[in-house]
DNA sequence: CCATATATGTCATATTTACAACATTTTTAT
DNA sequence: ATAAAAATGTTGTAAATATGACATATATGG
């Protein structure tokens, strides 16, 4: 069966799901096979399809509407490849068991990897990026760490000149980082010189680097270079790269899953 | 013991238990349990409690909100006396010219300030609440700074031991501050010491202070003593305080603005 | 119409959570 | 200071729920 395109039943389901939880902000399994006379399993497949999507979260016997129910909070920004970044972040979450110690970049893969990980629990995570923060922060049983500074506009950044000694204080399984491009000759590039020495900085404290990446990247070039695909353990992505750079990945020995 | 009347410590711990769950609608009893430090029979208890008053329905691993909703519409977050905040937001920005320096405290008052003061140009805000920041970072031209450390899951404060110490390299031409309550003896209080510790350090930086409450605060105590009404210039409110409060404001010649 | 992918159902087992009863600590009133 | 009351902690056991593996059904593209 083709995924895309129409599901009837599933899809219906689920949005129907949706709806009924408006009420209450939540609905048990049981309410669920009841009203659509499917099993208890099927019915929590569901609320694992919905969880995966970050619309909601999933406790032992049903689920809650997990709200942006304070669009006042954190406006959300139209986003170039906004589908791939979604899919980017689930598999990035996938790779991310619970309990684990992350660093997460900036950027708006990386704030898609953050609405992804709400399925995790007692995460203990440090980012730079304001909105990175926010959205993780709406994870009641997550350990969340910022660095101080000043708060730059646009990506909401937040710098001083010691971030790279606060990273220095942590230590990580694992490294999630985002670039504006990655060059063919296996150059990871930024715009930001600040991003890419608190990334580098993390980096550097980190058993694991992750990078993830849709796939409009590949190939291209920004002013500052971060480092080298060399330094990169796993690369999430939506579609597979070819030419010089997966010639490169595969040289380096890095996983790709996509 | 006495049932009724007061009691600290349970009571406390319930109120604060809803407002925990006015992010997520929901809270599990190990939530509960690690937060206040309890066990999980006795966070049981509590959520017992709560839906014997008809605030909360219990299911299996926590509870989820029970609104006085079907009118409020979904989408938006709830928040007690929503609109007297906006105004007294109003009020605020009202009193900040453009460029000013300010700090900004944590809480939904100051929320709903954040939000008024969008309307300002060029204002330098120190602030320790993500929430805050967030809405302030939304205006490009505002320099906006935050302190590092953990980020509290309630109210989204972040904290660490070197705050009050970060705080003290900035000087204020004014500290916008919001407490729990303002009892009848004039002073201010909260309900964490952490949030006190910050909010005084600000205090200490500023050559103004303005206190934020709506009128429910009046008469109200918590457990933290934070400061004394004397330790005010300005007080924003909806409606005007009376009796001993009255007095007091009078007396220590708080300007009273509503 | 077939081969295959996807969705759903079934069931046995493992985990998580609830509950009840009792022990201990803290608070309150006298 | 002391006894009663209330709150909280502890433990063993019962109940509810989740999970994984597999079987069956249903749709899809060629």
């Amino acid at each position: 069966m083709e995924s895309n395109g129409e599901e009837r039943k599933k899809e219906s389901r689920q949005s129907s799901i949706l709806r009924l939880m408006e009420k209450n902000f939540y609905i048990s399994v049981e309410e669920i096979s009841d009203f659509f006379t499917v099993t208890t399993q099927t019915a929590r497949r569901d609320i694992l399809a919905l969880e995966k999507a970050g619309r909601v979260r999933r406790l032992h016997g049903g689920a809650v509407l997990v709200g942006p129910l304070e669009e006042t909070v954190y406006r959300r920004r139209r986003v170039d490849n906004a589908e791939q970044k979604q899919r980017i972040g689930e598999l990035v979450a996938d790779l991310v068991p619970d309990g684990a110690s992350i660093f997460i970049d900036s950027g708006t893969t990386c704030e898609a990897i953050a609405r992804a990980l709400s399925s995790r629990n007692h995460l203990r995570v440090l980012t730079y990026s304001l909105r990175v923060a926010t959205i993780l922060n709406e994870n009641t049983n997550f350990t969340l760490a910022v660095p101080g500074g000043f708060v730059r506009p646009i990506h909401g950044g937040i710098f001083q000149e010691e971030t790279p000694e606060f990273i220095r204080n942590f230590k990580f399984d694992s490294a999630i980082i985002s670039v504006s491009g990655i060059d063919n000759d296996g150059d990871l590039c930024d715009d930001d010189h600040a991003e890419s020495v608190v990334a580098t900085a993390a980096m550097a404290q980190s058993r694991h680097t992750l990078l993830a990446v849709d796939s409009s990247k590949f190939g291209k070039r920004a002013m500052v270079r971060l480092g080298s695909i060399s330094d990169v353990d796993t690369l999430v992505t939506d579609t597979m790269p070819e030419g010089d750079i997966r010639r490169l990945l595969d040289e380096n020995g890095v996983e790709i899953i996509c």
